[in-house]
Formats: C-alpha cells, sequence, structure tokens
DNA sequence: GTCTATAAATAGATAGAC
DNA sequence: GTCTATCTATTTATAGAC
C-alpha cells in the first residue's frame, strides 16, 4: 500500500478507537492491530502515539463536515425568518451529530481529557454561534419580537436542547428507551418552544408598541 | 491510620484523581503518591484497581447528595405550581451540579468508558425524572394548560438547558467567556422559556375552552 | 513499505520484613 | 498498618533485516 493510503487508513482505525477509548484507553497496538499492519508501520508514519491523536484532531477539525451554520442560516436571518432561522440551525446539528456520532465521542472525551481539541473547537465554532445567534437575537429583541433579557441565555437554552437530545441519542440511550423522536420532529418542537418562550406574547407585544 | 479511615482517605484521593483523568487515565501509583502511602497500601484495602474504582462509584452513587428531586417537588406537584415545579428542579440541579463538579466529570467519564456508573445513574436518576415529570406535563396538559406533545419532548428540552448550562460552567466554559450568569437567574430565565414554550397561549387556551 | 525482534519504561499486583 | 523490593505483563518506541 502507498504510503500515503496507509497513512490515512492508519488515521481512519485510530479515529475508531479513540474516539470509543480515548487517549489514555486506546494502545498503538490495538491500531496497528485493527489496521492489520505491525506496530513498526504506525510508528513509520506517527513518530509518537500523541502525534497520532493530534493528526487525527486536526483532521476532523478540518475536514469535518461540521461547518459553522453562519452561512447556511444567513438568508434567513436576512428575512427575520425566526422560525428558519432556529429550525434549521437544529436540523443541520442533529443531523450532523447522526452522521458523525464519532466526533461528538472524540470531543467529550477530549474536553475530559484535556486535550487541545476541545479548546480549539470551542473557539472556531462555539463561541462564533454565541456571537451571531446572539446578535441575531439582540436585533430581535430592538424590533420588539422578542422578551429583553441576556440573548446568550437564549442560545444557552436552545443549544443545550440540541447538544442534550444528541448526547442521549448517541451515548447514554442509544436503545431510545426515554424518547423516541425523529430529528426532524425533535428539531421543529425544540424550536417551537424556544420561540414561544422567548417572544413576547401578543398583548405584550401590543402595549410596547403603544408605548413608543 | 486506622483501617477504615485509610481506607476512605484513599477512597477520596481516587475520586478525584479518576473524576480528572478517567479510569484508564488514572494509575495506582498515582493514587498511591496522592494519598502518601506506598502502592501496597492500595491494594490492601482495594484487591484491584477495578474494584476501586466500582468502590468509588458504589460511594458515589449511594451517599450523593443528588437525590432524586420527587420528593422536593410533591407539593408544588400537588399544587399544580408550574413555575415551582420547574424552578425548584432546575435550581436543585444547578446547584448541585456546582457543589460537586467532580460527579459530572466521573459521570461523564464512565458513560464514555462504558462503565457501570453511567448505567446504573441513568436507571436510578434519569429514567424516574422522565417518568414522574413526564406524567406531570401529562396532567397539565389533560387540564388544558400545556400543549399537546409527547411529553418526554419537553423534559428533553428542559433537562436539556440544565446539563448543558452546567457542562459548560464546569467542564468547556469555566471563565465564563460565553456566559456568565448565577444559577438562580438561569433557573429562572429557564423555566421561564420552557413554560412560556410549553403553555397554551391565552386565546389557545381559550378557544379550547369553548370546545369543550 | 513491511516485518520480527527487542529495548526501555511503566503498568498492575504480590512477598515478606517490620 | 506500613514499607521496600520485586515480579510480570503491557506499553511506547526503535533497530535492522528483507
Amino acid at each position: 500500500m502507498a504510503g500515503d493510503e496507509r497513512r490515512s487508513q492508519i488515521l481512519q482505525i485510530a479515529m475508531q478507537l479513540f474516539s470509543q477509548h480515548g487517549f489514555r484507553g486506546t494502545t498503538t497496538r490495538e491500531i496497528a492491530a485493527a489496521a492489520g499492519v505491525s506496530e513498526a508501520m504506525v510508528f513509520r508514519h506517527f513518530a509518537t502515539k500523541h502525534d497520532l491523536y493530534a493528526a487525527l484532531l486536526d483532521y476532523k477539525a478540518c475536514n469535518s463536515e461540521f461547518s459553522s451554520p453562519r452561512e447556511r442560516l444567513k438568508k434567513f436571518i436576512a428575512a427575520d425568518d425566526d422560525y428558519g432561522v432556529f429550525y434549521n440551525l437544529a436540523i443541520g446539528a442533529l443531523t450532523y451529530h447522526s452522521q458523525d456520532q464519532q466526533f461528538m465521542r472524540l470531543l467529550m472525551f477530549s474536553a475530559l481529557e484535556g486535550h487541545e481539541l476541545a479548546e480549539m473547537f470551542f473557539e472556531r465554532f462555539i463561541v462564533d454561534i454565541y456571537n451571531f445567534l446572539g446578535s441575531y437575537i439582540e436585533k430581535r429583541q430592538q424590533a420588539g419580537v422578542f422578551r429583553q433579557t441576556e440573548p446568550r441565555l437564549f442560545v444557552r437554552a436552545f443549544v443545550g436542547m440540541l447538544i442534550h437530545h444528541s448526547l442521549n441519542n448517541n451515548l447514554w440511550d442509544r436503545d431510545r428507551r426515554l424518547l423516541d423522536v425523529t430529528n426532524e420532529e425533535a428539531a421543529k418542537q425544540f424550536t417551537e418552544i424556544l420561540l414561544r418562550g422567548i417572544k413576547l406574547e401578543n398583548q405584550e407585544a401590543e402595549s410596547k408598541r403603544n408605548e413608543s
């Protein structure tokens, strides 16, 4: 097998094992065995176990289909389409989590074990989501549509529903004993809850309009 | 030091290290060193490393101040005090998570590493919460106060806000860069969002009453 | 590019003296 | 109850032949 080919094969295998057992819980021996090569081959491509892990995190961080939802939501934001913004954020996240369950485990392990992926991911995606979703909410508050409360608390609430739902589906409740719904249904209901939860009620909105 | 005393001292130290680095990431040597004794002492009290971990999980599961909120919420449930039910669930959970951050890490590691604590905890607490909160919601739906949707989706949404908020505060965003609010404020706002989100609006409730 | 063999360090666990 | 010393298996990593 050619060098690059083997390298990426080892990377794939390592990805699977690391995501399953964490860094400390995975041995280079297991990786080599699973890849069908000797340990020497693994160390030929990656000088140390840590280098292999770093390469893997880097790969995931770059090639991950989990891109910032900023672009995808642009048109809904421009149109002040509240449902569009939150529903599409939700369905995008839930779908991605379902498709790449490895990534979530990798990220959780990484966060617990204190590796850099967690921080990198946090910087690149989470901070961004809080920023742009937070400012959308702020805009809608100024338009008198959403209630006046720390916008980031609304973001926290919504992201919480999404992450926790995926964490349940992919980690604790894989057989869906607690709750068994499609991602579409979950996204729809979570969006519904959030929007009803943060919108001014009709009377409130009216009296607010009368004030000004 | 007396036998029992030493035993529980080792247990405490082990708790801290396991919660920080997981099972695989903690060595018996480190535990012994941190406890100020030889490894032989550790193995005198706990036959194997796994036994030590099991003892620790058992201890946490039994002596944990994280009790089922069922009792605590009884009176609010009986009084149909929606705000009381959800706010007190929230503040109880958030407070506990803040006080015992070890436990959350231990639980996350345990879930990822596939140890039994995760499952035990799941069985004893989570299933219970879904059951009793789910049936309260169902009761309130029948009373025409909450919207008709899978009650457990509402539970998922609310528990999601709580867990995710604590996970942020204790794991990813310890310096509160994304969001810095007190537990009381968070509990209040999450409750507000959920209740506004799942209650029938006034008009809806009225037309519903007219139907019957 | 790939392997076998092996080095060097570290892991979990035990023996036996005090 | 505690320690030192030690055993055995495993782990990361390397050397060198093909």
